[in-house]
DNA sequence: GTCTATATAGTGATAGAC
DNA sequence: GTCTATCACTATATAGAC
């Protein structure tokens, strides 16, 4: 019963996000209009402003809610010894990036087209996974667990290379998520001199 | 003398590739319309179009040319031993791409807007590229200079570190980029196991 | 909540005068 | 080689009917 009128409340609003999330990931949020959305969430362009007050909003929030998801999602243990920690870091950031490549390009490609406020905030955010590493690091390196020489260029080298990741890998080729997550900890553990 | 009208064809075809390349960067390619690119330049719109057929092949001029330059201007020496290899690489890619913010950014940001012919050009540049850093680090690993397991992987981590530089590095700060280099060398280094 | 219709503005690209 | 003017479209966002 393919009803083109009428409530569609609770499954129009996470189309929405769905259909969003993806076309900006595939075609940038510049390039995707509001009549595209609409068309693959099933509605007419003038329906999804009952959901979001216009485009810049709704590319915000898909950034933030990422960005808040990812915060929430990564569980540190301060009390762990720092190569433990690290360990959990590199196949956390492999894992959580590889599930959600859509959001994690969006919220990559897309700070250009925040407005100063909002790229504030999703900046702030990023900041704060950032600093999660660094902490690792930072311990590790006072207990003599590793000797890299600046924690925080380290952070930003180790982010950087654990999210190239989605850049190349398809699962179904020679090496399944778990080689590539084993593989970068032997770099990442190299790369900060912890034996 | 502000000529506002006549013959300019020397000047403005640079201008017009520079005005395109700080645009596109700053606003990404589709947000950034042919309208804004002609008044940086200071021509009337309908004046780029003697200058390129059209937009598209206005961003892959830009992008092939990057690529191009970039594999022209690393010289790497086959008969080095593969760690001095190595250093020059993570040396040359780090000042090249710090001298170079916008055309680099277009490069890895906009591959999206590019046609299936395009994307699949610049592409192939890029592996090119990539195949270079493998190239060493499997004579490394022959040699017995590197441990790394995979110098495939090994190249797609070493890369996306290295050009991450880009993202946050500002010179003025308590580095210069010379520390930055040295920093990166080291954690390299390590991470391919090179002693 | 979704529809149709529309206001207002901007788009890439072209034609022909100079 | 650049200009002005324009074509044919598309954009975001809103108004009011249902």
């Amino acid at each position: 019963m393919a009803r083109t009128t009428g409530s569609h409340s609770d499954i129009t609003g996470p189309r929405l996000r769905q259909a969003a999330l993806e076309l900006f990931a595939a075609h940038g949020f510049a390039a995707v209009s509001m009549r595209q959305i609409a068309a693959r969430v099933g509605v007419q362009a003038g329906a999804l402003y009952n959901y979001t007050p216009d485009k810049q909003t709704l590319l915000f929030n898909l950034m933030q809610d990422h960005m808040l998801e990812l915060l929430d999602a990564f569980r540190d243990d301060p009390d762990a010894p720092p190569p433990q920690r690290l360990a959990h870091f590199v196949r956390f950031h492999i894992q959580y990036h590889f599930d959600r490549p859509d959001a994690v390009f969006i919220s990559y490609m897309e700070l250009r087209n925040l407005s100063p406020e909002n790229f504030t905030a999703i900046e702030t955010l990023r900041r704060a996974y950032e600093n999660k590493l660094e902490a690792i690091l930072s311990a590790g390196v006072a207990r003599g667990d590793f000797t890299v020489q600046d924690p925080k260029i380290a952070s930003f080298a180790v982010i950087a290379m654990l999210t190239g990741v989605n850049t190349w890998f398809k699962s179904g080729g020679r090496l399944t998520l778990g080689d590539v997550q084993a593989r970068y900890w032997d770099m990442v553990r190299n790369c900060v001199g912890a034996g």
